[in-house]
DNA sequence: TGAAATGTTGGGGCG
DNA sequence: ACGCCCCAACATTTC
């Protein structure tokens, strides 16, 4: 009887750069390529809509992808135990490969699952396959856990410096599937996608999931975004960003090739400044950072990493959480961040800031609940950067943000969307209202919102709290916790 | 990877 | 010419 190979694919669906793939072509025997819709996962951290419209475009151009090369991409749900165990003892899985995850509920799990499979005589071996560094290769010079940003960044680059990253090519054969292998599901079968209504339209415009658009995208961005990074990935109107946070997060785009690829383009392009490329990197160890803390914090989306945020008076209003939401908060440049949140799965990160301080400062709201909309709405949705980053403008996190920094978004807005471009795209109603009107509307007298056509409180929302008083509100429940 | 309040300085208008 | 005030511009401190 032959044996086989199995690689389970997770957050790593790509075939470049495929450690996992790369030890499985290498016993040259039947190769089975699995993903599993694990219905184990706790709820909270079950994909969000956004996330899971995300998988199953780029779960599609796998499958696509690996039946062009001779192979067919097995999809099951369920218990990843047992499917594991049901399919290496009727193919006669001889070794098993993986990436690994480094949450709490996915490292219980494949310990467990390692084991069990070493019990049926497999060999089973886990790669890293989405960090430059493993969570725990950093540390201090007492062997103890960063707690801030700056040092264990200055650490993690020497060690990448002197670290040779796993590159290889997506094979362009793949060996077949055992002779007798039956297919399970289909991507269709595990109802990722939107149906009744279908909300999905914004996403399919703005985005194109798998390695092939990851690809595209990283060399738009290096071709086009990279120059002047450092000064304009600030401004919301401009396309000076990577937008790669969700290739990376579905490990669609390997973060070493991200990160060698734009060494390569800083060396051969004198144009360069080798400070756009040392800010475009640490954008990349601040999610390196976020996996570091989520590994030694597994709880991070769920408690204040400071507890004394545990007696924080957070206040709930629901009327107020709706307005946020759905981007009518009477603040053009919070409410144009929440409708392209909505729209696209993506918010430009300067506004990320800005409307997630607005939630938990202005409005007092915990982060929790902000951290729980963006896990919903987010195509890069993923549990150590959001948790990590709405912490951090919390200021329960590590290395957070001090509780008397309060964005006020008409400020930003001036600073960064002088012009009101962005404000204009995705607040349309605001669109004939000039600078600098369009960053305060109210403060417009009526002639000119006449002009404009824009009839407040009814074309558009008067702000739901003023920026004085709640800056005041702020600082005094914030004092009240006494940390500072 | 803030914003506001407070302090300081210097130019210019003006008696 | 001089002192005084105002205030913009910038710096520092505070939240």
């Amino acid at each position: 009887m032959l044996t086989s190979s199995l690689v389970w694919f997770r957050q790593d669906l790509r075939l470049r750069d495929h450690q996992a793939l790369q030890a499985a072509l290498a016993d040259k025997q039947p190769l089975i390529l699995l993903y599993i819709w694990d219905s184990t996962t706790p709820l909270p951290q079950q994909w969000g809509g956004a996330s899971c419209w995300w998988l199953h475009q780029s779960l599609s151009e796998l499958a696509a992808s690996i039946e062009a090369r001779g192979n067919r991409l097995l999809i099951a749900k369920g218990n990843p135990t047992q499917i594991l165990a049901n399919l290496v003892s009727r193919y006669q899985v001889s070794h098993v490969y993986w990436h690994r995850c480094y949450n709490m509920h996915s490292i219980q799990r494949d310990i467990h699952i390692k084991q069990q499979l070493q019990q049926q005589g497999c060999d089973v071996q886990s790669f890293n396959g989405n960090l430059l560094l493993e969570p725990w290769q950093a540390q201090t010079s007492d062997n103890k856990p960063y707690q801030v940003f700056t040092p264990y960044w200055r650490n993690a680059q020497q060690i990448i410096a002197d670290m040779h990253f796993p590159m290889s090519a997506a094979p362009e054969r793949l060996p077949p599937q055992p002779t007798d292998c039956t297919p399970l599901l289909c991507v269709d079968d595990l109802a990722l996608i939107p149906t009744k209504p279908n909300w999905a339209g914004g996403l399919t415009e703005a985005w194109q999931p798998g390695e092939c658009g990851a690809e595209q995208q990283l060399t738009t961005f290096l071709e086009r975004g990279l120059f002047d990074y450092k000064e304009k990935r600030n401004f919301p109107a401009l396309v000076h960003v990577s937008r790669l946070s969700p290739y990376l997060h579905g490990g669609e785009i390997s973060p070493w090739r991200v990160w060698l690829r734009c060494e390569e383009v800083i060396a051969n392009t004198p144009q360069l400044s080798i400070l756009d490329k040392v800010h475009f990197q640490s954008e990349l160890g601040w999610r390196e950072f976020s996996h570091h803390l989520l590994y030694y914090h597994p709880l991070l989306k769920e408690k204040n990493f400071r507890s004394a945020f545990d007696k924080f008076p957070w206040q709930y209003n629901e009327a107020a959480l709706r307005s946020w939401q759905q981007g009518k908060t009477g603040y053009p440049l919070v409410d144009a961040g929440m409708r392209e949140l909505w729209h696209t799965g993506y918010m430009h990160n300067r506004v990320r800031m800005v409307t997630a301080s607005f939630l938990v400062k202005h409005l007092l709201m915990d982060w929790r609940l902000g951290e729980q909309w963006f896990w919903d709405t987010l195509v890069d949705a993923d549990h150590a950067n959001n948790s990590a980053s709405w912490q951090w403008v919390a200021g329960s996190g590590a290395d957070a943000a001090p509780y008397f920094r309060i964005f006020n978004p008409i400020l930003q807005s001036e600073k960064f969307d002088a012009a009101g471009d962005y404000i204009k795209k995705w607040v349309p109603e605001l669109s004939c209202l000039p600078a600098p009107f369009i960053h305060a509307p109210w403060q417009a007298d009526a002639a000119l919102l006449a002009q404009a056509g824009v009839q407040l409180n009814k074309d558009y929302p008067l702000p739901i709290v003023e920026h004085g008083a709640a800056r005041q509100q702020a600082l005094a429940a914030y004092r009240q916790l006494n940390t500072h």
